[in-house]
DNA sequence: GTCTATACGCCGATAGAC
DNA sequence: GTCTATCGGCGTATAGAC
């Protein structure tokens, strides 16, 4: 996954333009400190203005702005859910890209994983989807769907197998955000990949 | 597990006195719209109470409220850990309790564990230690190393069998908080106690 | 297009009557 | 011990100068 997040550039050299200096520093914010805790000022401090007022030259209010992050960073999820279905046709790889996906972004966008996965942003964003029903999680469920009628993965509710997949992949990856676990994603990949596809593959010794 | 949450009775028939009845209240609405959403008007409405000053009378201010409710739940958590603790020796009957009573507070007293597993605590009570430094998880870390020494669980680092365990067991329960699980958590109970055992567990022929 | 100044509301918190 | 009234501040949002 070589795609960079929309117009969130992770690591460009260009300089953000405006709109995007605001979004990168509300994002840093917002995964560090919550929603509630950061201020307008903060945003505009933090993307080195001078005042809130330049603020509401792009966005109409704060919310917006939290909005138009939920926006990019599902759109993106969701585009890059819809690449890899495209790359492979099976189950297992299709997973095993999403979770390479995962790590890869917890340790080269880590604001964006706290986003996603630390954020309980039903508090802030009623009007949004749950995690859970958004189109690339979505998508998800049918790849393991898919997977589960190929006989890869093993037949039981496809939510079930939702639920322990991605609570092994997100426990982990949120434990490495907090601080929890000293090393790098990048260190618990392959071990944790196998825990989670065991766990849910057929042809595992486990069941 | 029929020790009562402290003095934060779940399901009592007395009518709960006046510090509690705010508390209760307080929790609740915690739990369904999180910290920064609820004002105090709202404690006060949900309690039954007219005005604000009268929960000014049992506690300092708003964050005291909300650290009250953490103490109660951890310090009772922590001492139902004890409990369990005393009663078996082995780390597999030890977690089993543990996952008894976690499935068992997702159903009697669902505001709690959304306390416990949804709220990012963190943001209002930052002072307070993120839930893997509290007592209760201290003790349940030692179950697990413990279960490692006597060859029950598989030599991996303890964090990480902490990781992958509790999150087969708290996703699975923040689903069915969330209603993304349409069932009662006891639903789930047997067969997730056994995937999340499983995956840590040496005698099993997963590795 | 960036800043100054200001308006407005909500909420946490307090004083004090009864 | 419960209520009325009110304060003060912060944070969102806007109007308008430059």
């Amino acid at each position: 996954m070589d795609q960079e997040i929309d117009t969130l550039q992770i690591s460009s050299e260009t300089p953000a333009e405006m709109p995007d200096k605001i979004l990168l520093a509300a994002l840093k914010l917002f995964a560090e400190k919550g929603y509630f805790n950061t201020s307008l000022s903060d945003i505009a401090h933090a993307a080195d203005i001078k005042t809130i007022s330049t603020i509401y030259q792009h966005f109409n209010n704060k919310q917006t702005i939290a909005l138009t992050l939920y926006n990019s960073i599902f759109d993106n999820l969701d585009a890059s859910v819809d690449d890899i279905r495209r790359k492979s046709e099976k189950s297992s790889e299709q997973l095993r890209a999403i979770v390479d996906l995962f790590f890869k972004l917890t340790d080269d966008a880590p604001n964006i994983m706290q986003f996603l996965l630390l954020l309980k942003t039903s508090e802030f964003l009623p009007e949004q989807k749950p995690l859970l029903e958004t189109p690339a999680f979505v998508k998800i469920l049918k790849i393991i769907q898919t997977g589960i009628k190929a006989g890869e993965i093993r037949n039981i509710d496809p939510m079930i197998a939702m639920a322990y997949f991605f609570g092994i992949i997100n426990n982990t990856l949120s434990m490495v955000l907090n601080g929890e676990l000293d090393k790098k994603a990048d260190a618990y990949q392959a071990q944790t990949w196998l825990a989670a596809w065991n766990l849910i593959a057929k042809k595992s010794a486990c069941f």
